[in-house]
DNA sequence: GTACAGACTGAACCGTCATTCAGTAAGTAT
DNA sequence: ATACTTACTGAATGACGGTTCAGTCTGTAC
């Protein structure tokens, strides 16, 4: 078998953890699923992570920095703040399968009953918020946005999407996703005293001459 | 040791799942302890519903319909459509430890791989949004509301409710309560076109005169 | 090439439950 | 009283799965 160093396997083994959280959930995941799917011995599981909860809670704090930095390059690819929120609010917004999103509600479930994972879960929020919030800044100080508080604003708005995610998540036929989309632009709308139309679409507001 | 009527026993029986389940959590609460806290026979729990997975479901449907009796009996105590819809908001926002809201986070997060409790919780997010969506069509035909879409309109006003209550169940200082109340005020003021003033608080619209 | 560190194996171990089952006893009908 | 149903016991069972550990192997340093 090949060798790795201590980091690279690592990284490794967390990405198939959450593979298995996917698919089997945070709880019942095992670890000899995990070492199965790597060709890999079980022992070598907590060879380097010592116990299963250590290892979920490292595989959830990686999935958080996962979901950060690919917050911001989306962020950081749309040019004005209307476009880079609405590109924010998209991509957090469930899609197809919903991949992403069964890991979050498998941990807020688990972190009902874990300090570390709540943790983990507290600082996402707060990023997540404060980065929804400095875009919001920034269309205020461009004249484009109207609002009495940033980060409140922010946390409604994320409030809002987690909420009907977990409905589309728990009922699919419960409304379309497209329905979705347009109550989020409503309600952002409303929140930054903006028009619908320049966050309808990324293409009508990133051409507005 | 005393015996009941089966039916009798059932309900003792999942009464007793949920605290188990509201301490322990879905997945990892155990069949002994519930015995025990019953000063009954593991057997038992299981005479009486073959199997975990089955006491779960039943303890979920349970809850639901015990949830849903509630939420009836708030509204039937109000008495405009405006204080009714607020009841049921105020009653169903999480509070103090938040007992009740702990249990559904955790069925949200096992209804990801089980379909029987996925159609519980699809019912009873069903339920529940139209009993909300009744009330502000009382409220429309009253002449109090003015909204596009009564039933679209509770989805997202539940909706940010949920999402509200589970970041502050993970994150107990991410605001404070009173500020999730005023939020949802004006929330719901702004959906149905009303004065902030008719919903502010029980008694400042069940004495209009 | 030899030595060493540290990645890795995989079989065995062991605690933890859900579930089984043979038996007991409390109600009920006759 | 007698027979019968049905709630209930509690010790045994068996599967499952995280963790241990003694030993192997591989890359690297000298």
């Amino acid at each position: 078998m090949k060798r790795k160093s201590a980091q690279a396997r690592r990284v490794e083994v967390l990405g198939e953890t959450l593979k298995q959280i996917r698919e089997h959930g945070m709880l019942t995941m095992r670890i000899a699923d995990v070492a199965t799917a790597m060709d890999v011995s079980p022992g070598l599981i907590i060879y380097h992570f010592e116990t299963k909860e250590n290892l979920l809670a490292e595989a959830l704090q990686h999935a958080a920095e996962r979901d950060l930095l690919k917050l911001r390059r989306v962020m950081r690819e749309a040019d004005s703040p209307a476009t880079r929120l609405m590109a924010a609010l998209d991509w957090y917004a469930p899609t197809g399968q919903a991949r992403g999103w069964q890991i979050w509600v498998d941990a807020w479930s688990a972190a009902l009953r874990d300090k570390a994972l709540s943790k983990v879960l507290a600082d996402l929020q707060d990023q997540w918020t404060k980065e929804i919030a400095a875009v919001i800044d920034e269309g205020v100080a461009a004249g484009l946005f109207r609002v009495g508080d940033a980060h409140d604003a922010a946390t409604r708005i994320t409030a809002l999407l987690d909420g009907l995610a977990v409905r589309l998540l728990v009922h699919k036929g419960a409304f379309k996703r497209d329905e979705l989309r347009g109550w989020l632009v409503g309600q952002v709308a409303w929140e930054l005293g903006t028009e619908e139309s320049a966050l309808r679409s990324p293409e009508a507001s990133s051409r507005p001459s």
